[in-house]
RNA sequence: GCCUGGAUGGCGGAACUGGCAGACGCAAGGGACUUAAAAUCCCUUGGGGGUCUUCCCCCGUGCGGGUUCGACUCCCGCUCCAGGCACCA
């Protein structure tokens, strides 16, 4: 039968609507005797409004809205709010484009479906935001989100702003908000940081730290650049590029000398640089300069592979472990006429011998040296030097350590040196650090990026190791679903470092004590399930966000400051700012958040700090649920892939229960949910059967057969392990447990008799319910046409009752149901037409037997063989016995149990065969399958 | 490179503390029903082999080793894939 999706879902969604059932309020103060009086808050990250959703915020969300529809039938009081997120860049940045006619980016709008008249309006970024709000909200409708859309609102709304402000007091009150200075990738053409989005070239680049080590040289110092600072013992000469041009700078109350490119990124990152002279590389060819941590003088040689624009521009020559340097020495001794050209002796070069100074297990004395020759290497622009260097600071890094040249460090792993070696010797005014981009970056203004240190700039201070003690703390408590998903946050925790929350551009809540910065996207949506307690008096009285001052915040969210004054100060009624009060109380903490795992690393995780940041323990979140992330027929589902699907792509084509259970079904924990349309249309034919079925409900009796006790005993089980897999939002396994499991134990029973107990029924009923989180409007419907008048989002959840559980029933039908396949194999290899079977149910004995081995296996056969009704079947016995030892069958019986069965089900398996069957004893027969027969597998005889 | 996960049939994926790998679904094939199709119902389906009446044997969970009576599961060493790596939502 065709089902009429479009109908039932609006006639279910119109019929939600009317009766306010997802609108949740307070229970009334009196009134809250128990926990489940006590309100539950389930949350979903709100979307970023620069489009439409799709089915990766469909999954996600559904998530969270089938536990809290599973919940809310458990009858608890649930609250599923719903907001809308316009914090940042992006926005802005479309209305920008649009404004400049950015033919690219109308394209784009127009192919997401945004009516061509509607794009004059999106030069204002305020207009997009409301543009997608809206979009959004009948998105989330039409699925059947059970969203409460009186508490809606968005990140730029007055109140919310103020709301941000407020926190943001707070978190620097208590120390959580500092000033501090961290080096970014930079485009000095745009003078902002230049993150990977904003990238022509080099996303995923990120900075590494150099040390500058100081080589006194007439005066002043020559400064090398290194990431290996340890190998400044074994330094036999410097490099510099003779082509490239140097200068002689004041640098701070020191003379520095760099090459030309260094100045303009030391001075980006906090040096004053006042450039004296310039001049080429060759000049200082063939000069001595002096190592100050050795206090030896060496050579400054002219090398190619130098590149000035990175880092200083100055190398220092360690040839025992680096490979460029003990090509390059190699190459200038077999070349004299480069040398002269700079005025330098060949003896000069021929006097430098390689000084090793880490030893490491698995190479030699200079493993630099050995790499080179071994390859043949002779040139110092060879492409396979990069390898061998990589290769050789691997092996040092891990397993090398310091010798005797390094002075007091000798002894020391390379591992941990470097630290230690740096801290030194910058206090000892010996070296400096410079940072640099690790490759390449330009910005798309088509600018090569820097790395700059930004001063006085805002930060939350998640290095403090007293705030992450506090969300170790919290996290320890939390239920984290999976739980494998534990240790991403353990480990994002720990390498937390500080991280900047203001940035100059985009929407967002202006910093309330330095109006210059705006508050950054990732840093104003931590605690914002708590404006959800609130907003819906904002909306509902339109209250003037200037009273919204910190006061009245402080009293919500903290109960601190008197009423009274608070009333006053901020022109709020009394009445109301207690109301507000309870609400908050009354909903937090956070009972579940669910979202994809890539916010774990971020969004998550922030959302534990603020949380202990702001609040005492009893308003910590409880339950965090983690899933993975869409994909479309195997693929990432991307834009650029063309394999983008919009939820209300989805709805249009799927409806919204079909959408529903194909998002449930395709994935639960970690796993990625794969979005396939073969997948989705076998779910949706499932369905029209399910719809089907229940429309044509053949008439039913009271019975109480064993077969009806098998299919109770059954649907107990099923709702068991249906409720707990919804609670820890195993929503495949729930659907499996409560469609396809359900449904194949009906067949079974349908097979089984012709006659239909209640229980048929019941299950069917339970089914239904027990469906309705994840496709609601079909279940509403199914409730309707089975006679029922109540709505089933507030229907009570069904219950299983272990008493149900029969054991010896469910045993008796498996037998039953091996025995129907044991027959069926014997007529396939046989190929034999039965006109009658004869069945042989296992003598006593052996049941003696298995009994005894269910018991015990140890010494299982001596055992038995003491037992004279056994020991008289001489070697058959002790075959059965030895046989039990390796296998135990999966369900145990007695004899008359087993033949009870097989005679009960006489007619059942003649039918399935269109035979006669009979069964007697095996102790009864001479019949060579008698002999055969064993507990659970009688002996089977086809003629 | 670093930090988290992960790798199981034609496909998506199960397997609790180490105990019969492949549940459940999809796809495919065969059959029943039907005027026909769809739907539904029943059956088969990891690979290979055998002396095939409820079977038996061999191989099989990314690769190479190890621990164990026994390993998808634990340990060591790899390969590949996904996500994250902070001034971005």
């Amino acid at each position: 039968m065709e089902v009429d999706w479009n109908r039932i879902e609006e006639k279910w969604q119109r019929r939600w609507a009317e009766s306010k059932v997802f609108e949740a309020d307070p229970v009334p103060k009196g009134k809250r005797t128990g926990k489940k009086e006590k309100g539950l808050l389930v949350t979903f990250p709100y979307p970023y409004l620069n489009g439409r959703l799709h089915l990766g915020h469909a999954f996600t969300c559904l998530k969270a809205d089938i536990y809290a529809r599973v919940k809310r039938m458990q009858g608890f009081n649930v609250l599923f709010p719903f907001a809308f997120h316009a914090t940042g860049e992006p926005i802005v940045g479309v209305a920008e484009r649009v404004r400049k006619g950015d033919k690219e980016q109308i394209r784009i709008l127009v192919r997401g479906g945004v009516p061509e008249e509607e794009i004059e309006k999106f030069k204002d970024p305020r207009y997009i935001v409301e543009y997608y709000r809206r979009e959004a909200i009948e998105d989330v409708t039409r699925i059947g989100f059970s969203v409460d859309w009186r508490r809606q609102f968005t990140t730029i709304d007055p109140c919310y702003n103020r709301f941000i402000e407020w926190q943001y007091l707070k978190l620097r009150e208590r120390g959580y908000v500092s000033l501090g200075t961290h080096p970014v990738i930079w485009c000095p053409n745009c003078e902002s940081p230049t993150g990977d989005h904003d990238r022509l070239v080099g996303e995923g680049v990120s900075y590494v730290e150099f040390v500058l080590l100081k080589f006194e040289l007439d005066g002043a110092f020559l400064m090398a650049a290194t990431l290996r600072p340890e190998t400044v013992f074994g330094v036999t000469n410097m490099w510099v590029n003779p082509d490239a041009t140097y200068v002689r700078a004041k640098c701070n109350n020191e003379f520095w000398i760099v090459s030309e490119d260094a100045v303009p990124k030391l001075r980006a990152q906090g040096k004053q640089v006042e450039v004296l002279e310039s001049f080429k590389g060759s000049f200082l060819v063939g000069k001595l300069c002096k190592n100050i941590v050795l206090g030896n003088k060496v050579p400054i040689l002219p090398a190619l592979f130098v590149n000035p624009s990175n880092a200083s521009g100055v190398v220092m020559s360690v040839p025992s472990h680096a490979p460029y340097d003990w090509a390059a020495i190699k190459e200038l001794r077999s070349n004299p006429a480069l040398l002269n050209k700079y005025n330098v002796s060949v003896d000069v070069v021929k006097e430098l011998k390689p000084i090793s100074l880490i030893r490491t297990e698995g190479l030699g004395e200079n493993p630099a040296v050995e790499a080179v020759d071994n390859a043949g290497v002779t040139n110092q622009l060879d492409p396979r030097l990069e390898e061998l260097t990589k290769e050789i600071y691997k092996k040092e890094f891990h397993k090398g350590v310091l010798n005797e040249n390094a002075g007091k460090y000798s002894g020391m792993p390379v591992r941990s040196v470097k630290r230690v070696l740096v801290d030194d010797l910058i206090t000892e005014n010996k070296a400096d650090v410079m940072y640099e981009c690790a490759d390449t970056v330009i910005c798309r203004c088509n600018t090569k990026c820097i790395v700059k240190i930004l001063e006085n700039q805002w930060f939350l201070r998640y290095s403090d190791p007293e705030w992450k003690e506090k969300v170790y703390r919290l996290l320890r408590m939390m239920v984290i679903l999976p739980e494998e998903a534990r240790n991403a946050f353990e480990s994002t925790i720990e390498w937390l470092e500080d991280k900047a929350c203001v940035r100059k551009t985009g929407l967002g809540t202006r910093l309330p004590w330095d109006r210059e910065w705006i508050v950054e996207t990732l840093s104003d949506s931590t605690i914002y399930m708590a404006f959800y307690t609130l907003a819906k008096y904002f909306n509902l009285f339109n209250i003037d966000a200037s009273k919204l001052t910190p006061e009245v915040f402080n009293y919500v969210f903290l109960g601190e400051g008197s009423l009274e004054e608070v009333a006053s100060k901020s022109g709020l009624d009394e009445a109301l700012l207690e109301t507000m009060r309870d609400e908050f109380e009354y909903w937090y903490p956070v009972e579940l958040r669910v979202s994809a795992k890539e916010l774990v690393f971020n969004h998550l995780t922030f959302f534990l700090f603020h949380h202990v940041a702001i609040w005492p323990e009893d308003k910590w979140p409880r339950k965090i649920g983690v899933n993975g992330m869409i994909r479309v027929e195997g693929e990432k589902m991307s834009k650029s892939k063309g394999n983008f699907i919009t939820m209300r792509e989805a709805l249009n084509k799927y409806g919204a229960d079909v959408t529903r259970i194909g998002l449930a079904y395709a994935a639960e924990e970690l796993n990625d949910p794969d979005w396939r349309d073969k997948e989705v249309q076998g779910l949706k034919r499932r369905l029209e059967a399910l719809y089907d079925f229940v429309v044509n409900l053949p008439p039913t009796k009271p019975l109480d057969r064993e077969i009806d006790r098998w299919l109770r005993s059954r649907l107990h089980r099923r709702i068991k392990a249906a409720t707990e897999n919804y609670e820890s939002l195993k929503t495949r396994s729930a659907i499996q447990e409560c469609l396809f499991n359900i449904w194949n134990d009906l067949r079974w029973y349908m097979r089984r008799t012709n006659e239909y107990g209640d229980i048929l029924r019941e299950a069917v009923k339970t089914m239904v319910l027990l469906l309705a989180p994840v496709v609601p409007h079909l279940c509403e419907e199914l409730w309707e046409k089975m006679g029922e008048k109540t709505l089933i989002v507030t229907e009570k959840w069904p219950e299983y009752d272990e008493k149900y559980f029969n054991d010896v029933v469910e045993g008796k039908e498996a037998l039953l149901e091996n025995l129907v396949n044991d027959i069926r194999e014997i007529i396939n290899v046989t190929g034999k037409k039965p006109t009658r079977i004869l069945l042989f149910v296992a003598p006593r004995w052996k049941y003696r037997v298995l009994e005894e081995a269910v018991k015990e296996k140890e010494g299982l056969v001596k055992r038995v063989m003491q037992t004279p009704e056994v020991r008289v079947h001489g070697k058959e016995a002790v075959k059965y016995a030895e046989k039990l030892m390796k296998e135990l069958p999966p369900v145990i019986l007695t004899q008359e149990e087993e033949l009870d069965a097989i005679k009960s089900a006489l007619s059942f398996i003649g039918r399935e065969f269109e035979a006669e069957v009979e069964v007697s004893l095996a102790e009864r027969s001479t019949h060579e399958k008698a002999k055969v027969a064993e507990p659970l597998k009688p002996g089977i005889y086809i003629e």
